[in-house]
RNA sequence: CGGGCUGUGGCGUAGUUUGGUAGCGCGCUUCGUUUGGGACGAAGAGAUCGCAGGUUCAAAUCCUGUCAGCCCGACCA
């Protein structure tokens, strides 16, 4: 440690939010350049390099070869794709002398596309699995949480390559398996979910989440094991269910033109016959927004939902992808005269009606249920209005709130909310890409097909900042040994040039044996400094040299318990070579 | 993009209200002492106080503008 390139700090830096961040920072492991950009120090490195290490192991292991796609890219095969316009403000650009447009990668499918369209013709080549670790850049609009979500990030990401479905499908389980045990590798708690693949394109897929509070993915769960982001959970659609009600019928209810406010003035003024006092889920609440497609085209959606429930911005995203939904607003409203603010009913609502807008209800409204709701016209709303008799939408949506306590989609659990980072995703992608940039290959029949593809990512540097997250104390990093930045720490102390001779004598059998040692042999350093330090860094095992040699032994302790045990001198390479493999 | 806050040696900060020699702790250098829990003493180095303009005899401090950063939200694979 005496030449190696770092600066503990014992104050806390001041723009690192999370513990693990702040750790990662104080140890000196990372260092801020920009906002989400981040510098790796020798330290870090290491670490980046374990994690790196178990990727290739798991990959290279289902037969995936690595490659390596430059991070500055042409702008022509993201045109192909369209994506070059819908990944919209996100993707870096930018000019070179002579003005061609250039973007720094975002993930690189069309690259692994056109690398295989470049070589292969024929079935007889696949499947083929390739992947490669490389930098990948965003620019997200707000990073945060330090290398959790940075402008520029490392990220592992493979394709599987296959003439059809069949192919695909053992891919995508063989990366299954394959992340499943990176996941377990590396050491932080994680879920497997149902996800949607969004804007991306394509069908099965799942994401792997790291459980943790402060994450940005929110995750149901239910007691049988069922697991989903909640973008992806699927509301069942509501079997039909008996008319109760009588005809439907206008009343007045002015000054209502929100449902707390409808709800209260129907107990005051519109008493039910049975008794039962009305609450906002007795209400159906049409939502507007307005949806605009990349190419900047707006068309208004109208969503029907109970009047207890909110519209989920993710969800909907991901069900109008790659439209972006932005709010409605009052030139909005004075465009469409049909509507009444406030009072929006399923009277104008729909393609064929009034208002011409798309309508769009909640699968929980049952066909046959009764609802209150907007009567299209100022101060009035329509009582036991039913749905398929008195109205009906242009289809279903699954864009409201999931809540703590809502019913499993399968009907028989009741689902939990919970946080997570997105550490892994794994989709088949299918022929979107390969589509649009033409990847075919003759099939034995000497036909061309068109490539199908599955698409698997993980997040290299966020991996690192989660497990130091989920790895640390009060006192500092306490890195699992399969991430470590060496498998053992040794500390020198003490005034008595033998401890340095002893110490540096155990060093070099350590590092023998094939054990990577971090080694603090820094001169006039006080006790306190280093072991304050090797607490802080968090390698796993901590072997201290000092006043125990002059009676023949030394200290060997384990960062995450504390324990601590003398032994003696001469059998120190055993007991740590034993450590190392046995934890 | 909206809201809040902050820019002062490498790091953490005081000073700004009320204009007058830029201070402290950590870190760094040298010498000496110290060596099992972030040691002690002495002597040092290191700052155009984010930037630009203005007011003033005088600006870290007041005014105007601008840039940057952090946090919350929107957004986000």
């Amino acid at each position: 440690m005496s030449t190696l390139f770092l600066r503990t700090l014992r104050e806390d830096p001041v723009d690192a939010e999370l513990p693990g961040h702040r750790l990662l920072v104080r140890a000196g492991y990372i260092r801020r350049v920009a906002p989400g950009i981040y510098s790796w120090l020798p330290l870090g490195m290491r670490v980046l390099a374990k994690v790196e290490g178990i990727i290739r192991e798991e990959m290279d292991r289902i037969g995936s070869q690595e490659v390596r796609f430059p991070a500055l890219l042409p702008r022509e095969p993201y045109e192909a794709t369209g994506r070059w316009t819908e990944y919209g403000p996100n993707l870096f650009r930018l000019k070179d002398r002579k003005d061609s447009d250039l973007l720094l990668g975002p993930t690189h499918e069309e690259m692994f596309c056109l690398a295989v369209k470049d070589l292969y013709s024929s079935y007889k080549d696949l499947p083929l699995a390739l992947y490669q670790i490389q930098q990948k850049y965003r620019d997200e609009a707000r990073p945060r949480a330090g290398i959790l979500r940075g402008r520029e990030f490392i990220m592992k990401d493979s394709y599987s390559f296959d003439v059809d479905q069949a192919g695909l499908q053992k891919a995508y389980d063989a990366h299954r398996e394959a992340y499943v045990r990176i996941f377990n590798r590396l050491g932080f708690e994680y879920v497997i979910v149902h996800a949607d693949s969004g804007a991306m394109g394509g069908s099965a897929s799942e994401e792997f989440l790291a459980i943790n509070a402060n994450g940005e993915d929110t995750f149901v769960r239910d007691e049988h094991g069922y697991a989903a982001n909640v973008e992806a959970v699927e509301v069942p659609q509501a079997k039909p269910v008996q008319v109760t009600v009588g005809p439907a019928h206008v009343e007045d209810t002015p000054d209502t033109p929100t449902i707390d406010t409808l709800v209260a003035a129907l107990n005051a003024n519109h008493p039910r016959v049975d008794g039962r006092s009305w609450t906002s889920a007795d209400t159906l609440k049409n939502v507007i927004v307005m949806l605009v497609q990349p190419d900047g085209t707006r068309e208004p959606l109208a969503i029907g939902l109970p009047g207890d429930r909110e519209v989920d911005p993710k969800r909907l995203e991901v069900k109008v992808a790659p439209a972006t939904v932005e709010p409605f607003e009052e030139k909005d409203f004075a465009a469409n005269p049909a509507l009444a603010k406030g009072y929006i009913g399923p009277g104008v609502l729909g393609e064929s009606r009034a208002s011409g807008i798309r309508y769009l209800l909640d699968p929980s409204i049952a066909d046959g249920s009764a609802w209150v709701t907007g009567a299209d016209e100022h101060g009035k709303h329509v009582l036991d209005l039913v749905h398929g008799r008195d109205f009906t939408a242009d289809g279903t949506i699954q864009a409201a709130e999931i809540r703590d306590g809502d019913i499993s989609p399968d009907g028989n659990g009741t689902l939990t909310l919970a946080r997570g980072i997105e550490m892994g995703h794994i989709f088949q992608l299918g022929t979107k890409y390969a589509e649009a940039l033409g990847l075919k290959v003759l099939d034995e029949h000497g036909k061309l097909v068109t490539v199908t593809m599955g698409s698997y990512g993980v997040g290299v540097t966020r991996a690192v900042g989660v497990v130091a997250e989920d790895n640390h104390d009060e006192l500092g990093l306490a890195w699992p040994r399969e991430v470590a930045p060496a498998d053992v720490h040794v500390v020198a102390t003490g005034k008595d040039p033998a401890v340095f001779v002893k110490a540096d004598e155990i060093v070099r059998s350590l590092v023998e044996q094939g054990i990577d040692v971090i080694y603090d042999d820094r001169p006039k350093v006080s006790p306190g400094v280093k072991f304050k330090d090797s607490e802080l860094i968090g390698v796993p095992t901590i072997v201290v040299v000092g006043k125990g040699l002059a009676s023949g032994v030394v200290e060997i302790k384990d960062r995450r318990s504390g324990d601590r045990r003398e032994v003696p001198v001469e059998a120190i390479i055993d007991a740590v070579v034993t450590e190392v493999n046995g934890s």
